[in-house]
DNA sequence: CTGAAAGCGCTTACAG
DNA sequence: CTGAAAGCGCTTACAG
């Protein structure tokens, strides 16, 4: 392994004058030291160790991506927020690694022993929010979260608005009882936020949605099955995860009914699969590469500046309109 | 930040028997002085810095997860694998750093610069493949990878066995005219072998297959013109990825073309998304959480003994029956 | 069972 | 423009 003081030695010159010409401090380097070390460099193939110099300039480039164990990098949405914020880091000269991390604790003890830079917490940490902020004096960037702590960063969508939205399509197509499938357990903030947007809207129009039609994630085959077989029959489905609307579509096509013949879907994220399956899926858009670079930009912004005030920043969304909602409307 | 020295004064101890307890080297220190450490570690939340670790021990836990810039993360297939990997690194107490690099002065810095312990390149660097190898002595897992250099070790998947499964069901199915779409450019070996497999087992039902159609990944619109104004028609084909069957398919569909009824598709890799579409897509399935898990564990197999020889695996794939192939046979 | 010394490869802060 | 000294927080190797 070379190291700096190789350089130095065959150059005949002080470590400390390698150093500068490494890391491009030449103003203060003649320019055929600099030259010269330039050279055997190069021939030498010397690569500056970071350990080292994380350690000694307290400066690690390493910006932590968290995401939580269960919905994990698996999920559609993460794998590409993943895919969308890691070459970007990069692209601004940093390094990232990707932890799945359940405990506050646990996030607590990654983010100090690398000395990151910076985190990005891709998933809900609510309830750990506060802690993780007290512990960790670097800018953090958390997304899609309704913690009410205000001191943090936040970058979401409207989620609210995508209710709004679904609820106003799917009454303009004419449908008048509708139930609502939520991806997450009760307490998804953003979930309920979904569903409010939505609620807000059909009430307003005196339509009301019982108990009955609200329903959360299970089984598809469970959920097809008590759609199917609700008392008071429904017309539309608004879903708050793709994924969710078209699993259930496929138990009821398989179970003999019409997508949307027999039942609308609204689903929501606009994955690129929404675009693939047949009816093609009406769904809520939110823009990921829009998010992702936001999310970086403002983590950047952040570290080059630590004392910025804590950011809420709320994307929009859209309608896209496809094939999965009948106009039922004569 | 607290540091090993903090501990070390608080205790009452040196900073050497502070460390012992810290990794776990009980045997060497009494009891009693082991547990007042433990208690003041937990009280001050003591984290070890990671970069002093890793600088004087030489021991990183970094593992480093490289792909091109080009197909990047966003490709779901690559997507899948980091999701699948990742987790697996971080149980056995390993640190993930994903990087997207093209070339193998990048790579080489990224894993010398940070020190790595070990690397897994998604995505082919065929050409490059012997100076990484070259350059960097830690143990290298290359995936799907047909370089003929024989000192590195790489998991794939049968790829011509892929081909001739594709042909069989073919055949099978009565089909006796065929395309063949492959995903990248003329020299991405894991095509060619698939091609291969698939034309080895055509001309072996002695039926050809003609330079026309053979056609390769472009716009899924241009293709898909390209095959309904063939000279010779064709009632099937095979794809080596199952996104580019279902955008040829969705021209074509567009285009008011049925699928399976006027053309029969097989895709490659079973990736979620081909069960979803209609028809669902029959495809050749890799079992890519395999894949990961048998990547890791030869990277660990390799880092705990470097003086393990290369290995090359080739894992299994198989035929996914669904509905995008038609029966022809009356 | 415990510790003093040296060193990992770099940077900071200062002196000239 | 150049360099000697000290130090970042840890581990290794040795001594007792």
């Amino acid at each position: 392994m070379i190291t700096l003081k190789d350089i130095a030695e065959k150059a005949n010159v002080s470590v400390m004058t390698v150093s500068r010409v490494v890391n491009g401090n030449y103003s203060k380097v003649s320019k055929e030291t600099a030259k010269k070390i330039q050279a055997i460099i190069e021939e030498s193939g010397y690569v500056p160790n970071y350990s080292a110099r994380s350690l000694s300039s307290r400066n690690s480039h390493i910006i932590a991506i968290i995401t939580k164990k269960e919905d994990a990098l698996s999920d559609p949405y993460n794998s590409k927020m993943l895919a969308s914020i890691i070459p970007i880091l990069q692209q601004n000269g940093y390094y990232t690694m990707v932890a799945c991390l359940n405990d506050f604790k646990d996030v607590t003890q990654h983010l100090h022993a690398w000395k990151a830079e910076g985190a990005i917490f891709l998933g809900l940490f609510e309830e750990d929010v506060m802690k993780i902020k007290e512990n960790n004096q670097i800018p953090l960037i958390f997304t899609d979260s309704y913690s009410t702590v205000q001191q943090i960063t936040n970058i979401g969508i409207d989620d609210y608005k995508g209710g709004v939205l679904a609820a106003k399509h799917l009454l303009e197509c004419g449908h008048r009882s509708f139930a609502f499938v939520g991806i997450a357990l009760e307490h998804s903030s953003v979930s309920q936020k979904r569903l409010k947007g939505f609620m807000d809207t059909i009430n307003a129009a005196d339509i009301s949605i019982s108990e009955e039609h609200i329903l959360y994630d299970q089984d598809p085959a469970v959920l097809a099955k008590k759609i199917v077989q609700f008392k008071t029959p429904v017309t539309a489905i608004f879903t708050t995860a793709d994924i969710l609307a078209l699993n259930i579509m496929d138990q009821l096509i398989i179970n003999a009914y019409k997508v949307p013949d027999d039942y609308s879907f609204i689903g929501f994220d606009n994955l690129p699969i929404s675009y693939y399956v047949t009816p093609k899926l009406t769904t809520i858009a939110q823009d990921i590469e829009q998010k992702a670079q936001l999310i970086c930009e403002t983590l950047l912004r952040h570290i080059d500046d630590p004392h910025l005030p804590c950011e809420k920043i709320t994307l929009d969304v859209e309608l896209v309109k496809r094939n999965s909602v009948k106009n039922i409307n004569r």
